[in-house]
DNA sequence: GACATTAGTTTATTCATCAAATCAATGACA
DNA sequence: TGTCATTGATTTGATGAATAAACTAATGTC
């Protein structure tokens, strides 16, 4: 039970100071004091507190033309690191990153045939990376990618490989002590793409791979649902009776839409070997007319889903990453073109620009925001290096 | 800008004292500060104010066997009263009730061909209501149930009568002195669901008119999407290039699982003029084959739309309410049968115990949270008279 | 009638906010 | 060069709400 107290107010506070300080990269207490509409001996205190927690630096003064100059306070960025791992069906990627999603580095390895040995495998891929020296606070989070679906920390289903029953959060807590965080791929991906491209309060993000996934931020929270499973928007039925899906479902939208299924409905038209997405792509540009078909089925199914979001959600905008809208952006103004209904409100629908980098960068910001405590995350600058 | 001050701190307590207070009927100071984890000190102090606010009264001791008997706190139902008034397509009706949906009083009149002049309906059908007298607060809040869709307390769209434009709101509380909420009527047929009947953290609320409405409860609050057009779900598409719907789209659900759709389909069979539920449930219980055909359609459809809506909310329940499922309740057995996803979580599918009242006990709800600032309500007592 | 037990109140303390005064730094201008 | 207006930041005292601990109140038991 969450009841009023004068620690809550302080914690209430010095949560709003870090986040205003984040987000405006540099700012005065003055000026803090004046957007949070708190008094400037509230703001000092608070500062004073966060500044002898090596949270917070002073930067130098700010060039004003009148009166004291304001001294620039900003996040000491290197107090600590964060770490994402993404745990993909093929490849794990991990990414170390300072406080603010700058300075990264990034290291890839297979994923193994046998997973039940992966904290393991977890903690030998981090200690063979070059993690920063000297910090304040050191490692003080990892979050963990998940293709499946994640309740109470855990892994509850996944599909794709066997980590259901293993406790790899604590494993990974007791070796490094640090907390570690496990979330859906497609939940981190939104909010990826939220603190770092598009900061609306409401967002649907829809990633196509060879499944098709949602990650939903409604009131710039992220909506997971009651025990995560909330987003399973690929086993939507678009079809009366239609294709069966490996779930029991028939007319699940993942068996039009997904990038798996078109591939396998131009490889059909071929009548030749599995087409890949790449010869599909130089087809396609090359004029082929069977590539073109294929494009407009994406375009059509995708309308239909994105058409089912805009009535389910509400979302502000609607961001679809998939291959095809990496080679073809344009494609999301023909999608919203095909949209039919009158009830739909105006919508924004555009082509993910983070791509496959928005599930870490999603991960460093959940492993942020825990450690800092704020809320609402806004981060600009972006530079990976291999 | 919400921000941490003292009567933040105060707020916060008073309005969980408000609810621990009425969600228990009953209670004593102690009981309240153990069950909060507040001292007896922080307690004592706010009941005192509330008393002396005449939100609470002392109604007597508790029979312990031990110690000093306690004193019970209940909430003053008679403080104030409130009016819900559902504006229909064919008919508005009004419910006037004490602070915890007790007491009712019921009135009902066609609804207005002409609409432009609601305001002065609505003032003159309350007024021509007995209203309760001598209360300390008297009147302290109007809900309004609209069909259509609520942004800023206003009608943004409503496809069955022309209410955009006419600020409503504005013209009852100047004339009543009291606060007015507009609100969509499947949101208040879920709140008053979760108010009187099924007290889950997430809930979706079917309601199977001429349409099809679904309200959604997300952790224990109401989730409207940003400008209140989430929960459209009538309009989510279920067949690729399916039946043309007024709304511009092919395939959306209510063309398929609404009563008014089932009907026709029903008349279609029967090659005669256009039946009516009535007559649809007399042949249905004379075991007319066409019937049977047409409650199987509803099952099949119901439980796509219920499949699509665990896929995308992932509720604890989910509820309908249609004439379907009040004379034939066990259907919801069989529309949960008739789900085939593994992906699905368990869940339990249940009829609407309220029915018709939903909409209206909901609004009663809506203007009391307004007037206590509680959050969270549970009530019971529920007595309906005309 | 002493005592254990529970309910509710009183009192002193703590702590975070606020308002106002004060100190600090800086450019404008005479 | 020195005064002044202006803005930034800190200090000080007051306020209010929570807490802990002591105290009063009420009640049944032995």
């Amino acid at each position: 039970m969450v009841t009023g107290s004068k620690e809550l107010i302080r914690d209430i506070n010095t949560n709003l100071v870090l986040e205003t300080i984040i987000n405006n990269t540099a700012i005065s207490r003055a000026a803090i004091a004046k957007h949070l509409g708190l008094t400037k001996a509230t703001i000092s205190a608070i500062v004073q507190e966060l500044i002898n927690k090596k949270l917070v630096i002073e930067i130098g003064s700010d060039d004003t033309n009148l009166g004291r100059k304001p001294i620039l306070l900003s996040l000491h960025k290197k107090a600590g690191f964060v770490i994402c791992i993404d745990i993909g069906v093929d490849t794990i990627s991990a990414l170390i990153s300072d406080l603010i999603g700058e300075d990264c580095s990034l290291k890839q390895i297979k994923t193994p045939k046998n997973t039940s040995n992966i904290v393991n495998v977890l903690i030998d891929l981090i200690e063979s990376m070059k993690l920063p020296k000297d910090t304040p606070y050191d490692l003080v989070g990892i979050t963990l990618g998940i293709h499946g679906v994640i309740a109470n920390n855990q892994v509850s289903f996944a599909p794709y490989y066997n980590l259901s029953g293993i406790n790899i959060a604590e494993g990974l807590e007791s070796h490094f002590n640090a907390p570690v965080y496990l979330e859906n791929e497609a939940n981190l991906s939104v909010i990826g793409e939220k603190t770092f491209q598009y900061d609306y309060a409401n967002i649907a993000n829809i990633s196509v791979h060879s499944g098709i996934g949602l990650g939903i931020i409604v009131n710039h929270q992220l909506y997971a649902g009651y025990n995560g499973r909330a987003g399973e928007f690929g086993h939507t039925i678009i079809e009366i009776d239609g294709k069966q899906c490996p779930c029991g479902n028939k007319g699940c939208f993942e068996q039009y839409a997904s990038e798996r299924n078109l591939l396998h409905e131009y490889t059909k038209m071929k009548n030749s070997e599995e087409q890949s997405f790449e010869q599909f792509r130089v087809a396609y540009e090359a004029g082929d007319l069977d590539a073109y078909k294929i494009m407009d089925d994406f375009v059509k199914y995708m309308s239909i889903g994105v058409n089912n979001i805009l009535n389910a959600y509400n979302p502000d905008i609607v961001i679809i990453n998939s291959s095809f809208t990496i080679f073809f952006p344009h494609i999301t103004e023909k999608i919203e073109s095909a949209l039919t209904s009158r009830m739909n409100s105006y919508i924004r629908i555009v082509p993910s620009v983070l791509q496959d980098t928005s599930i870490l960068l999603g991960g460093i910001c959940v492993a942020i925001k825990g450690f800092l405590g704020v809320d609402n995350l806004k981060l600009n600058h972006i530079n990976l290096r291999g």
